[in-house]
DNA sequence: TTAACTGCAAACATTTTGCAACCGT
DNA sequence: ACGGTTGCAAAATGTTTGCAGTTAA
């Protein structure tokens, strides 16, 4: 069967190659906010001759569909997920590098009375809280970055 | 006599020599956020023989020392700017690459409210908005990125 | 004097691209 | 069949680094 990716594609008018499949495979099986790199790397475990530059070539196309949405942690390289219906922000955990979504209606008030303030509308943003785990005495328990 | 900056690298430490002295007086007469290739031009035309390696270790000292700040607009290079007091967000315009500054003290508020709802704390954060003047029948004038 | 700094060239990491072969549709 | 897609290797970009020589303190 097709999967939901899948069809985006062929909305998309995306030539569906086993490469592509691989790729929209590891893209909406991922939970987490991977990187080219480590798409890579998934992908390779499925098939491993699949080059690193159709894996980018991919992720462009992909993004210009606006199925996909990079991000950019400021780690130096991308990160990559899935479009979601609702746009949202992160909050990245500088301890362990996880990634945390949000979306508060008082910030997307606020981020336009700002910019009407400066006669602008806005067209995107960006909002990232890089931010630590609060020290509680229960001891919240942590995963390391590897 | 000595500039505000120059103090503040001695304090931090930091040799004073020529080159640093260019690259200071170049950051401290910088309205705009320049970029590492920008600062550059503007610091060969005081001395054509300041190499760019040394342009770019100084930013990292500056930065390491909190003098300067560096900001990535996602434009694929970074950008520059001194330090101040009171830490500020950015509006980048979308037409000619003006980046205006802004403080909302609600965005402050908002911003920990939100990392306290997932048990974190705010280390440090990056709001940008990306936005284009208000067309209005006045006719705005407006610079255009060369 | 000497540890910090500089310039150069080479290295780096991520991402892009030219081109000939390949494969969905 | 043909136009989009792929793999490879090479290029592009922004930034960092090793090293030998220089300089501020």
């Amino acid at each position: 069967m097709e999967t939901q990716l899948e069809q985006k594609c062929r909305e998309a008018g995306l030539k569906l190659t086993g490469q592509r499949r691989t790729i929209a495979k590891v893209l909406t099986e991922a939970t987490d906010h991977p990187s080219a790199n480590e798409l890579f790397k998934r992908c390779t475990e499925i098939d491993p001759k699949i080059s690193l530059s159709t894996l980018y070539r991919t992720l462009r196309v992909l993004e210009e569909a606006r199925i996909i949405q990079s991000h950019d942690f400021g780690e130096g390289f991308a990160r990559f997920e899935l479009s979601t219906k609702d746009p949202h922000d992160h909050l990245i955990d500088l301890v362990s590098g996880d990634v945390h979504e949000f979306n508060h209606p008082d910030l997307e008030r606020l981020k336009q009375f700002i910019a009407k303030e400066f006669g602008y509308d806005v067209v995107r943003h960006r909002v990232e809280l890089y931010a630590i785990p609060i020290k509680s005495s229960q001891g919240k328990r942590r995963r390391v970055r590897s």
